[in-house]
DNA sequence: AATTACATAGAAAACGTTTAAATTTAGGCA
DNA sequence: TGCCTAAATTTAAACGTTTTCTATGTAATT
């Protein structure tokens, strides 16, 4: 690779005059621009950005650490994070945790730990300006020992640590909007399929769902309410009971467990979308895929990217941020086939 | 952030010292070594990346340009390339080309070019020692210009250039092995639904296809072959066709195809796995969504992403590689519910 | 006591840049 | 001619490392 040294040769020049043509400093006359430009030019010249950013102490990168690339949803969040740093002139460089090969659905607290540590230190070595962690547990598995090192935004999850900003959509809003779509529908007798019982997300989704009741006047039964693992099967379960004690509607807090009930349903021909009205929650291809298609809630993801971003260079700006300021993301909800009128209102 | 200076005015030696202490370069004595490593920790030392690969001129870092990782299956292969980086000592820097946002289904090479250059700029710049490129289209829309200035290796798509490796799975013994299941399961009047007629995939695809036909001694018949746009609609159209002139079998290109072949024969009461059997390419999320659940191919996507990384780091290691090698990885046939064995057999 | 050998440590240059300060050059004016 | 100014260019140091070569001190050998 040519450097700015051959160029200075060539051009008869110092490489101080290059460098200055080069980054375009003025003071140098216009014959000289020409003749270094053209030399560069034809050397191939690319600046070194490692020599670069060693001198002027800064390296115009963030780090992003990612829990699981291959998690659904992450690639969008990292495509809204590379938009944001581009429109911006930051880089970023990527570090993929792979947790779902290592660890599978159990992952040790203390393992990831570690795996975080390396990444940061490595990060760090590399003179990152900053980090975004993406998630996909619902907290972040892995508590980040030493924030104060350098600027740390979370995205998709909760952080361990309650001073470190989040980026995440709004649970409780969604809710209530899938909630009142479902009642907007014609119904009042509305089931819930939430996540485990430990669920952050599902906790705030109950919240949503409780406030559309209340602002319809409609009676909260909390018998409505039954808890799950996320899972297709659970979802099928679940349906079993929620239909046998007379719900009209199902609010499922995914669309694995919604596809669940639609299973359940096909298989004792309700007809969901005309029997039974259901949403599911977090657009998955499989609602595409299901008949009737499902409705659903979709994630911000690419926005929570982009804001992200945005929140970290506001802080490698300088610009006052609040301690543990929470950004919350609207979701849009999406309706298929799956909720359709009720015959009778309430 | 501490310096090796800063530990060497702490420790009392020179700077010469610390970096043998810390690079473990022996000739210094125990009680040295204690102290210097003592009050690196104690400062909480990081080396300096940049620093170091400066002076050094070697990055260990590979780039990896992905058109669009947000498209399904680029993600595992970074995954696999993660992996085999992270076993030998190699970093690696993402550069995502966002071919989907930005252009849709219709890429305009000469933009894609573009990006890529300016993507390969700033890699040279950041001093990587190779490039590996992941397309999913089935040819790299962007030509390389000069990939004389350093290795490339091309996975999940051909390469323009025919001199540069590629890392990809084997359409053609992966339709055999689709074929060979079909007659396995005693069907004989197969039919295929192909991508388009361009398309090298489906080309190899139908070579694997006749190949598994005459092995068998079935006549081939051209009539069974008919081509769609990889769209799930198309799937049920062609089905139709294919399905009348007395297939009893259907090998889908894809997954959503696939899924359009069973839509129709649920509306026409055709039961997929008794009176049609299918089998799809692909293995997305879509196939084990389905009713009854799907037959298909699954690509070897992280171990593409590990061979390729395996193939540039033996070519940049100095290894001997052929011009223009074709790697080839073997695809897996996951069989489900949509592929019962026929009731007559011919 | 002089010489050699070895273990340990340090000095200095280098990697490719940027930049403040110093120097050269040319032109304008008394 | 001599001086001043402004423009153009160069010098040199610095960023944080690694590494070669050299220097020092001590112990072993003659």
């Amino acid at each position: 690779m040519a450097t700015i040294r051959e160029i200075a040769e060539k051009a008869n020049v110092s490489i101080a005059t290059v460098s200055k043509v080069l980054n375009r400093k003025g003071g140098i006359s216009q014959e000289t621009v020409n003749n270094v430009m053209k030399i560069a030019r034809e050397l191939n010249y690319r600046p070194n950005f490692t020599a670069r950013s060693l001198k002027n102490g800064q390296s115009r990168t963030i780090g992003v650490i990612t829990e699981d690339l291959t998690v659904f949803n992450t690639p969008e969040i990292v495509d809204g994070i590379d938009a944001y740093c581009e429109n911006n002139g930051y880089h970023y460089i990527l570090g993929n945790l792979r947790f779902n090969k290592r660890f599978g659905n159990q992952p040790d607290p203390e393992e990831c730990a570690k795996l975080v540590h390396s990444q940061v230190d490595t990060m760090l070595s590399k003179q990152v300006n900053g980090i975004i962690y993406v998630g996909y547990h619902s907290r972040a598995i892995a508590p980040v020992y030493n924030y104060e090192e350098i600027p740390f935004v979370y995205t998709y999850c909760y952080s361990t640590d309650p001073n470190i900003p989040c980026v995440l959509y709004d649970d409780q809003k969604a809710a209530y909007e899938a909630t009142q779509l479902l009642i907007d529908r014609g119904h009042c007798d509305i089931g819930v399929i939430a996540g485990p019982t430990n669920s952050i997300h599902s906790a705030n989704r109950i919240l949503g769902y409780q406030e559309a009741l209340y602002a319809n006047k409609i009676p909260f039964n909390p018998k409505h309410i039954v808890y799950g693992n996320w899972e297709r099967d659970i979802g099928y379960e679940l349906s079993k009971e929620l239909i046998q004690s007379g719900v009209t509607a199902i609010f499922a807090h995914n669309d694995l467990m919604a596809a669940g009930v639609i299973d359940y349903c096909t298989e004792h021909k309700i007809q969901v979308g005309k029997d039974l009205a259901l949403i599911g929650f977090d657009n998955r291809e499989i609602g595409t895929a299901s008949r009737p298609k499902l409705s659903t809630v979709s994630l911000p993801l690419f926005d929570m990217g982009q804001t992200a971003t945005q929140v970290l260079l506001n802080i490698l700006a300088g610009k006052h941020i609040q301690r543990g300021q929470k950004v919350m993301l609207a979701c849009t909800i999406i309706e298929r086939e799956s909720t359709m009128p009720a015959s009778d209102s309430c």
